[in-house]
DNA sequence: CGTCTGGTTGATCGTCTTCAAGGCTCGTGG
DNA sequence: CCACGAGCCTTGAAGACGATCAACCAGACG
């Protein structure tokens, strides 16, 4: 078995899968995500071979800020916060990496942050040398991981916006519109929204308390906005309104 | 003159350089920093050709957010303020462009943020034809711009930690180490710290108010960590309690 | 059934915003 | 050369909003 490479204290929470008994790229739901959909079929092959598939329990902390890097990892399946950390331990989350979002962003070979699996996820991994390989062999998938940096960038802009001028109900407000519509563009329906975190991680996404989370909560229920189903899925009753108080 | 081709409210504060008014690309003093060291000596010639000049005068806006877009714009010269507003008016700046920085990000076609100059400005503006072009032809090039949209995302990331978990003092203190280092970076001395914008300006990077950074410079004085020499520079007295300060 | 964890709600406190006044600098005109 | 005014910045006082502290609740699990 794989696990054998790794370290004890590892195998409980990671492990990479063998060739066999990985699924064929070619049937991966998320490919035409993402980069991998700029390589031609015929070098399929090429690609299963040179990344390794890698699989972590809940929990797990697949890096952390500052750690040396030189892989970076497509989410094939699962949820991740990617979050950073004051040295007195004040988090803020900067995202949620969801199924076709690329982690493991580096300056000077460090994790410019930490990653860690909300759920059972996984990750396809390659190696900064592998990337480059692709990149400069499939101009499809240079042109796809641009496009996908690109948008990673206007993501956080939008998010500099919502932390230094929104007041609480409106940042929460746009988490909600933002996760809808992120569902949507993947293909699922966004209504009810599913919210895989705690209370604490969005806390930490949106830059206040929880308590402040949990009161806007119920303020945006007060007012017939959202209706909570159970803790991670909230209906959402009037997306128009939503749309207005997150700024758009 | 070139100012001929530009509509009549343009003509003040807005014009293009004809390829004789340009200086050669060779003698840019910001090659280095930027994609165009990626393009070899021998094709300088399509580099000088393939681009126009853009001089743009204190506060004129570039362009404004939701606008067509289609060039992105390379700063040779001057401070521009990156920003985004609410529909109720309020403003988050998400960055200072400074020589050597891209912008001119755009979503479905249009532009996802505006910028105006601070002060007065000289801009390299590509058409998106021309930066594929460049990209495919010159691989350097290709590598170089991809590590820039990296640096935008991490200083991004910086910053939304920066806006959602740290107190006024820290944020100020944050910002003045950040532009320090950015000039030492550039190869200028960093201290005293260079501010060509308005408190103003400041107050919506930080997302506090004005009399918010009024009076956490005054602290930051008054404790000893900075020396305002005028409105515009700072002098800072104390490097390492304002690193610490700012979280690092 | 009791305990534990995560979430909600209430009361109080502190910090940053808001509102207001005054100071400094610089450009303009007498 | 100085008076004046405009714009920007600073400082003070009051108020509001979100943080903190604390109690309580609901569901999961032994």
């Amino acid at each position: 078995m794989s696990q054998a490479k790794l370290a004890a204290s590892e195998i409980s929470d990671r492990w990479r899968l063998e060739l066999s008994e990985r699924p064929s790229c070619r049937d991966c739901t998320i490919r035409d995500l993402v980069f991998c959909g700029g390589i031609p079929n015929r070098h399929l092959a090429d690609l299963e071979a040179e990344h390794e598939v890698l699989q972590v329990a809940e929990g797990h902390t697949v890096y952390l800020e500052g750690e040396p890097a030189g892989n970076v990892f497509l989410v094939k399946g699962g949820v991740l916060r990617i979050y950073k950390l004051l040295p007195d331990g004040r988090r803020q989350i900067t995202d949620f990496a969801l199924p076709g979002d690329w982690v493991g962003l580096a300056q000077d070979n460090r994790y410019v942050h930490s990653l860690q699996a909300l759920v059972p996820s996984t990750l396809c991994e390659f190696s900064a040398g592998q990337m480059e390989s692709f990149v400069t062999r499939f101009p499809d998938a240079d042109v796809a991981l641009r496009r996908q940096w690109q948008q990673n960038l206007i993501a956080a802009q939008d998010q500099i916006l919502m932390l230094g001028r929104m007041n609480p109900i409106e940042k929460l407000s746009n988490f909600l519109v933002r996760l809808h519509q992120r569902r949507e563009r993947a293909g699922l329906h966004g209504n009810p929204v599913y919210l895989p975190m705690s209370r604490s991680d969005i806390a930490d996404y949106l830059g206040v308390t929880i308590e402040t989370v949990s009161r806007s909560m119920s303020r945006l229920k007060a007012n017939g906005l959202i209706v909570p189903l159970d803790r991670n899925r909230i209906q959402i009753a009037d997306l128009d309104m939503l749309r207005r108080q997150a700024g758009w």
